[in-house]
DNA sequence: TTGAAAGCGATACCAT
DNA sequence: ATGGTATCGCTTTCAA
């Protein structure tokens, strides 16, 4: 044996006893002497046994583990996801196993092989397509993190629609703005697709002519850099620019101050998820704030519990509330002047119903 | 069974055969007649049926799984890393383990916890004990990645210290600057540790007054408009402000713009890296290039052989070479106009060694 | 309270 | 070419 690990057989003939009690023993079930247990634990801490965990895993048919499938990770966003994962996931001792399919194009392949070692599958949305989803969902718990189940599995989300729209319509009744722009690809996550959604929403609402095309790029700072050079050096220039998440609505306002235009005198911006970055630029980025770490605590929650209970498949999803963080970005007057007390004022609160699909959205209150 | 998942000894009686010819037809190995192959794979396909990873494992003695250990993963440097971890990993069909371990007080038992349950593992510099580094390696191959493996662990590295002094002595001698300040807390991360180390090298072989002390913020974006605030608000104003990588000189850009203060004319700031926005901010951020993605790779490679070849020490380690790269933060003359060509000016490289401590930077050619 | 033995699912050696 | 069977490391009945 390479390094030298011993099995349950060899620390029970040093203790001078049957490999089911070194079981009981290490395992703290049924019923040992204390003389018995003294004499293998001191057999244990000797040789610093540790039980094998495949042997374990074998034995109880589980693999004390549990997938979180991601497109791949950069950003606060899924760095603030996975905290939040794993927080529920330490209680039960259960492991976290991360997938990063990097939207390549056998990623699917890839995460079937992870289902095959591991008890359940944690998946954000637009990860994988539906098809595959519902080929894991018969093969162990799966549940959809920010994004649609497709009614084969349970997701944990928020309603980025209506928050979107609220924020929309702040932009077009309040400040009365027009020519708005979206940035951000709607066919590239649900949670993009349904933001998109809500910003036509909006102008629907007010009986306005429908935005433009949306600006598709991805949803990393440098993405915002390219959508400004896009929309910045159009003869028209937008009154406002919509961004998908904070970290575009980041780049923008670089690209917009690399060719000398101030925000929000000369272009409002706007961003969703309200990632630390956002209040501390100047102007702070008028936002939704998304539970981000709940989301992701409340996946991680219905998951273990199918997979411990050996339940088929969790219970049904939830949706999780928003709120509208405005701030300085958007034209409204910041409040402090300087950008790291990033105080936020009185904002407009979305969701919060504990059932998927009974969320009626509250009236802006702005 | 809840999921319905078949074994070996079913898909034998299916075909009419034995689990031995199953175990043959479906790992391709040793000889199978063509007709019972025909037969054993139809029973396979029909029944959609995988061999169970904990049986494989337990037989194989192998996981067939390795471990990364991170303290956290945010921004664009850590994505990088997994890609180019991952990149060598499936060509060798083992799966990567990701963890986190936030930096919580009891990360380094669930560094061991995980060692149990992969056939190698590597760890980024400075995120466990060199105790429990030491520890690991008797356990399983360990490879530190970015850090210092203790002479107990090969480690894949860069030279931090010569690439920062040669960034450092271009601050201070070409462009004359002096005050130089540096954003970065040496003691967490052994990268940091080098970056200061040849930050105040730098300093030494042109025979100037020592820098003042770090100013200790973390490493992300926020961390810099941190130590923007900190900074700017002296009464002397630095000249120039070194920081340990590009996302805290992004911050500390966002800062200091958000001070009225114009880089490079009021300030120069500098990064490292090479992350994709540093190209795209205005002024373009004057930095070094690591190869962060070959620098996982290597690290892969070392550690794939080792947990395959049942090498008890995978080999030395590496140096891999970095690029200063002189962009307009620092006072150079900005190439192209447009922030989005990013086309870099000739550089100066440093390292490439293949051992590691055979490193002879060259001297800098600017 | 303790031990013997039967799995868990798959692989591989040794016969045939 | 194929089958029987021991084995991997651990858990868990079932008897004693």
């Amino acid at each position: 044996m390479r390094h030298g690990r011993l099995t349950v057989r060899e620390i029970a003939r040093l203790a001078g006893v049957s490999v089911a009690t070194v079981s009981r023993v290490s395992n703290g079930t049924g019923q040992v002497s204390e003389e018995t247990r003294r004499r293998v634990l001191r057999a244990i801490e000797e040789h610093g046994y540790r039980p094998h965990h495949l042997g374990r895993a074998l034995a109880a048919r589980r693999h004390g583990a549990v997938g979180l499938v991601f497109p791949g990770l950069s950003g606060p966003y899924f760095s603030e996801l996975i905290q939040g994962f794993e927080s529920e996931a330490v209680q039960t001792r259960t492991s976290v196993h991360i997938l990063c399919t990097h939207l390549r194009a056998d990623s699917d392949a890839e995460v079937i092989e992870m289902a095959h070692r591991v008890d359940g599958l944690a998946v954000l949305g637009g990860t994988v397509s539906p098809d595959t989803l519902e080929e894991l969902a018969v093969m162990l718990p799966v549940v959809v993190l920010a994004g649609d189940g497709h009614s084969a599995v349970p997701a944990v989300r928020v309603d980025n629609a209506a928050a979107m729209a609220t924020l929309t319509r702040h932009l077009l009744a309040d400040h009365g703005l027009r020519r708005l722009e979206f940035v951000g690809d709607p066919s590239g996550s649900p949670d993009v697709t349904e933001r998109w959604e809500g910003f036509r929403q909006a102008h629907r609402q007010l009986e306005l002519p429908p935005p433009r095309a949306p600006i598709r790029v991805g949803l990393q700072q440098p993405d915002g850099v390219y959508a400004a050079e896009q929309l910045l050096r159009r003869a028209i220039r937008p009154q406002g620019i919509v961004c998908a998440n904070d970290e575009t609505a980041l780049g923008l306002l670089v690209g917009a101050s690399g060719r000398g235009l101030r925000v929000p005198d000369d272009l409002v911006i706007t961003g969703f998820d309200d990632i630390p970055m956002a209040a501390l630029v100047s102007p702070p980025l008028t936002t939704v704030r998304q539970p981000v770490r709940d989301l992701a605590a409340q996946t991680a929650r219905l998951l273990l519990q199918a997979a411990a209970g050996g339940v088929d498949r969790p219970d049904e999803g939830l949706v999780l509330p928003t709120d509208l963080v405005v701030r300085g970005s958007c034209g409204c007057p910041t409040v402090t002047d300087s950008p790291l007390t990033g105080r936020r004022r009185p904002s407009t609160r979305h969701g919060g119903a504990r059932r998927a699909g009974t969320d009626h959205p509250e009236k802006e209150g702005l």
